[in-house]
DNA sequence: AAAACATTGTTAATTATTTCACGAATTATG
DNA sequence: CATAATTCGTGAAATAATTAACAATGTTTT
C-alpha cells in the first residue's frame, strides 16, 4: 500500500468536518469541485488525496458524502476515540475542558492536571482534575493517547517530561516555547503569536509588494 | 529581491520566539546547529531561511542572537504592532482577552465583540466589548489588522462577512467550519479537532506501520 | 604562523507536493 | 442510440521545499 503523506492526512481530517456539515444539510453527493470551492483546496488535490484511500467516487457522479466521510474517518480513527490528557487548567485549559464540541465526535478528555491545590479534586464537565504528581499513574489508567500542554512556558518542559515518561507519543503544545522530546514523540505547536505574526506578515508581503 | 516563502516566514516567527528565550538567558551567540537542536528544524534549513533576509551571520562564529532577532522582527513587523479584533467573548475568546502574553510583544487586542447584551459594555483586560452591529465602525476607528473568529460555528460566516466588510484582510478562524471570503483575504484555520485527529493518525501511521 | 576546527552562505541534487491533462465511466438528452 | 456533459482516477509535468556538500571565512591551538 502506498505511503499516505502527513499533509494528505491533515487535509483528510479537514474534509471530514466539511462532509459532516454537508451531511447535516442532507446533501448525499459531493463532487471534488464543490469540495474545492468550500475548502479552498484545488479539485485535483482533493481527488488525488482521496484516491490514496481507494476508489471511492464514481466518475460522472461524484462521491457519496456519507461513504467518503466514513472511509476518511475509518482511516484516521479506526473506529476509536482519541483520549486526551490536559495539563494546566487555567483560562485556556478551562476553555478546552468546557468545550462541548469534542465529546460529540471522537475526542474524549480523560484527565486534567493542575499544580494549584485549589483546582485539584474539582470535576469540570465530567473530567477530574488531578495533582500532576499522579500523572504517570492516571494517564496509564485512563489510556490517554495525547497530552496537551496549557501551562505557563516556565513549566512546559517539566510537563513534557512527565508526558513522555507516561508513555504518550503525541503532544499538542500551546505554550510559546519549544520543548525537547525524544524523536519518536510527535509535537504540534499551536502558538497564537506565531499565527498572528505570520498572518500579518504574509498579508502585507504577498498583497503589498 | 528574492521572494520569501510563506513557510520561511512562519519558521522565521518561530525562530524569533526561540531567540528571545536565549536572549533572556544571556546567550549572545547562536549557531544554526544549536538553533536546529532547539527548534527541531534542520541546520541547513535554518541557514537557508536566514539567508533570505541577508548576510546576517559570521562564518566560523554563528549569529548574534540580538541582531538576528531584530532582523527577523523588523521583517515580520516593520516596527509595528499587530492590532487584533476579537469576535465572540465565550470561554475561548475570554482566554485570549485575559492572556497577558500578547501585550508584551507586538500584539494588541483593540476591540472585542459579542452578541450577548450582558457582555456588551464590559472591559476585560483593558479591551472594550462592543455590540457586533458597531463592528465596521469600531474596526476602522481602532485600526485593526486581523479579525479573530471565536463564535459558535453557526455564526462564523456572518462574522466573517462583517470582518471582510470592515476592510480587514486577515482572519484567524477557531470555529470548526470553513468560511467563504474573497480571495484577497487570508484565513488561518485553527481547529483543535483537526489537530488532535491528524496528530493521532500520524502517530499511529508513521510509527506503527 | 600553520594546522585544526567551527560555521556561514550558496549552489546543486534530491525529494516532496501540486497541478495539468486526459482516458474511462456514467448519466442525461435529443 | 448517439452525442453531449459530468466527473473520477491517474500518470506525467511542473513547482516547491528540503537536504547535502563544500568553498570561504574566521577562531583557537600549539
Ligand atoms: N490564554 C491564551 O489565549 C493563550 C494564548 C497563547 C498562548 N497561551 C499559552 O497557553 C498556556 C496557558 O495559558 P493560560 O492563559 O491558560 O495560562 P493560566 O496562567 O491561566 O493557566 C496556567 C495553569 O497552569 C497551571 N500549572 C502551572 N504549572 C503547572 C504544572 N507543572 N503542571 C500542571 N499545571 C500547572 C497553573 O496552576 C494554571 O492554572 C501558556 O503557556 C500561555 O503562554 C495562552
Ligand atoms: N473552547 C474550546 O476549547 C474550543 C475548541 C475548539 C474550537 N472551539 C470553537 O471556538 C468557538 C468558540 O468556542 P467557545 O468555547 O468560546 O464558545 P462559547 O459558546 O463559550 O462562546 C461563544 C461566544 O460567541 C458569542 N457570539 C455568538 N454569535 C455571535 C456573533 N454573531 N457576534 C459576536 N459574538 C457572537 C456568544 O455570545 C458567546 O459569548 C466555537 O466555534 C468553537 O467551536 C472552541
Amino acid at each position: 500500500m502506498k505511503k499516505i503523506s502527513q499533509k494528505t492526512i491533515e487535509r483528510g481530517v479537514f474534509y471530514i468536518r466539511t462532509l459532516e456539515a454537508l451531511l447535516k444539510d442532507g446533501q448525499t453527493l459531493i463532487s471534488s469541485n464543490q469540495l474545492a470551492n468550500i475548502t479552498g483546496f484545488s479539485d485535483a488535490q482533493i481527488r488525488k488525496d482521496i484516491s490514496s484511500f481507494g476508489k471511492v467516487g464514481r466518475p460522472g457522479i461524484g462521491y457519496s458524502t456519507a461513504e467518503l466521510r466514513n472511509i476518511l474517518q475509518d482511516f484516521v480513527l479506526k473506529n476509536e476515540v482519541v483520549h486526551v490528557a490536559l495539563f494546566g487548567v487555567g483560562s485556556l485549559g478551562a476553555a478546552i475542558l468546557k468545550y462541548p464540541g469534542f465529546h460529540k465526535d471522537g475526542i474524549k478528555l480523560v484527565a486534567a492536571f493542575d499544580k494549584m491545590k485549589n483546582k485539584v479534586g474539582a470535576t469540570i464537565n465530567g473530567v477530574k482534575v488531578y495533582d500532576p504528581k499522579r500523572a504517570v499513574d492516571v494517564i496509564k489508567k485512563t489510556h490517554a493517547d495525547i497530552g496537551v500542554i496549557a501551562v505557563p512556558k516556565e513549566h512546559s518542559q517539566e510537563v513534557a517530561d512527565i508526558i513522555v515518561l507516561s508513555g504518550l507519543r503525541g503532544i499538542v503544545n500551546f505554550s510559546p516555547i519549544s520543548i525537547a522530546v525524544p524523536k519518536n514523540v510527535m509535537v504540534k505547536n499551536i502558538d497564537l503569536r506565531v499565527e498572528f505574526f505570520s498572518l500579518f506578515c504574509n498579508m502585507q508581503y504577498n498583497c503589498g509588494i
